[in-house]
DNA sequence: CGAACCGAGGACAGAACCTGTCCTCATCGC
DNA sequence: GCGATGAGGACAGGTTCTGTCCTCGGTTCG
């Protein structure tokens, strides 16, 4: 019965919409009886969506969490919101999501209604330039990435490697491997004839599909490893050690420990070891933190911070010059 | 029929993790014939999802953008993906999003299922803390602000005037504001007898539900504007003005329309007008463009300027020597 | 061009299901 | 205890669904 399917996925959308509805409530809103609404919350809870009740004056039927999500329903504003979150999340991936982020963003960019894109297309790239400064990853080149292994089509596009030198790649990708915060595709490159892992941020243009191919199998089980032992660099661009004068205590608090590794130096002073993708931004938040630091290692992270310095001290103006002197 | 409705559901579920189904492996996938698949993609097209289909060798059907967004039917990692990134959007709101976000959050926290609420919790301080430098605004504060809001309940917290001081209040509250980058709720203040519009960022507490009530006439329609009209000051804590060394057509490149009003002051000059809420992160911003620039507003960044200028001079030690005769 | 494959959809019969109506019972708050 | 709410059994009539035919219209590849 399609109409018994439609309300019962009507249903769930207003008992998302709402914590709290009442029986009558329901069947007034979707023009049935109040033992078809009882019938048919009987049907959610056999399908396995938690819904308890509480009969009495002020009672009524909610949603609650189950073993497994519900269905999503969500209007105009809050998909944008949702998709805006996810290219947020996949431009500075968040250790432990990043894969299934592209996954989700993939799925909703398939079916994004048409008048939502431009809004869409819009607010994404106020997004990615804001996060710009620790990867520069292009979500919109993942998820064409993503689309075309679930495809299976080889895809075309323009990459630059190591030395700077650019050139079109026609391979056949079978997945995409974030390790710390930079993304790798593990892919067959149809030219060379051989297994290749390409970095995503290296991608000169957004991937476009051709043909379809048939899957090989692939050379390792596990891929993160894969792309680990075929990565010979450390997969940061810098690794850091910095001195901050203040207790390990104070900043415990204050930056969190997923980002950086703290050793005590001292009751005083602490040391902060930490891989970075960029110079600026983590000057920045150290710089924020309103405790003074001496960077240690690396060179370029000392030399980049006396160039932020400069240029700070001449865009203080008057105001500089009692540092300047 | 539950099985339908069930399959249905089942189906959408399979057309949204794949781009590309045949008949035949439907069938087999859901144990049923193949003309029952036929019927079954008939049932969603009628119910408004467009399916397209391609015949041949190499056709199948496959799931498009249609009018409205269909259910999201997502995995446990695809979950938590979607709810960190709605807490980073939350958290550092985007304009034009900022409340559907939180609706979809809410949304979502109240259907998360049990054993993946740690991890989230986990990931959630990780990715707030990150944010945190424009606006300290706990999202946890926000649903249960919104989850109250439609559950027509009274909430109780801790507040924190302006001037410092704190106190508990008991409030209905009614709506959530996103005004530029700040989060108002417009609550009756049911001890004062009379409507408030409190700053989410000054809550001291998470607010927890109390009695329910039944809601009263607001006191306007257009309640973004009786919000700007209550807050006497700039929505931002800043107005800052700044002249960057580079031509217009550079910077608009560098810097997102939505995020500062941008004028040219002749071909080597530009000036830029923004709100911020704090000051280092937009200056970390500008020293990161590489190019020179003059705070000429107001007065307070100038002073921050040469603050953080002298912090990263004497981080970067000897090779801040240079800068620093 | 023909073969193989895939989607579209009509017809039919039997079984299964759904809905509304009517009823009784349990629970909660006042 | 009363009113409001949820739970659920029983029953009849009508609707719908499924599997099994079948034909037709495309596409791709050899």
């Amino acid at each position: 019965m399609l109409e018994t399917s439609a309300r019962l996925l009507h249903l769930l959308s207003l008992l998302q919409m709402r914590r709290e509805w009442t029986g009558p409530a329901l069947a007034q809103r979707m023009e049935v009886t109040e033992r078809t609404v009882r019938r048919d919350i009987g049907k959610l809870r056999t399908l396995g969506y938690p819904i308890s009740a509480s009969p009495g004056i002020a009672g009524g039927y909610q949603l609650g969490a189950g073993a497994q999500l519900p269905p999503l329903l969500l209007d105009d504003d809050e998909a944008l919101a949702v998709a805006i979150g996810l290219t947020a999340v996949t431009a500075s991936p968040v250790a432990g999501v990043g894969e299934a982020s592209v996954r989700a963003l993939t799925k909703l960019e398939q079916v994004l209604p048409a008048r939502l894109r431009p809004r869409f297309s819009g607010l994404r790239s106020a997004v990615t330039r804001m996060a710009a400064p620790s990867t520069p990853v292009d979500p919109a080149v993942l998820t064409a990435l993503s689309a075309a292994i679930t495809e299976r089509r080889i895809v075309a596009f323009r990459y630059e490697r190591h030395d700077g030198e650019s050139s079109r790649r026609l391979v056949e990708p079978y997945r995409l491997v974030d390790t710390g915060r930079r993304w790798y595709l593990v892919a067959w490159d149809t030219v060379r004839e051989d297994w290749r892992t390409f970095r995503v941020d290296r991608c000169r243009s957004i991937p476009s599909p051709r043909a379809r191919f048939t899957a090989r199998p692939l050379p390792a089980t596990d891929l993160a490893r894969y792309v680990q032992k075929s990565i010979t660099r450390s997969p940061y661009s810098y690794d850091a050690v910095i001195r901050l004068a203040a207790g390990i205590r104070e900043i415990e608090q204050r930056i969190p420990a997923e980002i950086a590794e703290l050793t005590s130096d001292g009751p005083n002073a602490t040391i902060l070891r930490a891989g970075f993708d960029s110079l600026d931004y983590p000057l920045m938040q150290l710089a924020s933190l309103d405790v003074e630091f001496e960077i240690l290692e690396p060179e370029a992270m000392r030399v980049r911070a006396a160039e932020l310095a400069g240029r700070l001290r001449r865009a203080a103006g008057r105001a500089g010059t009692v540092y300047a002197r």
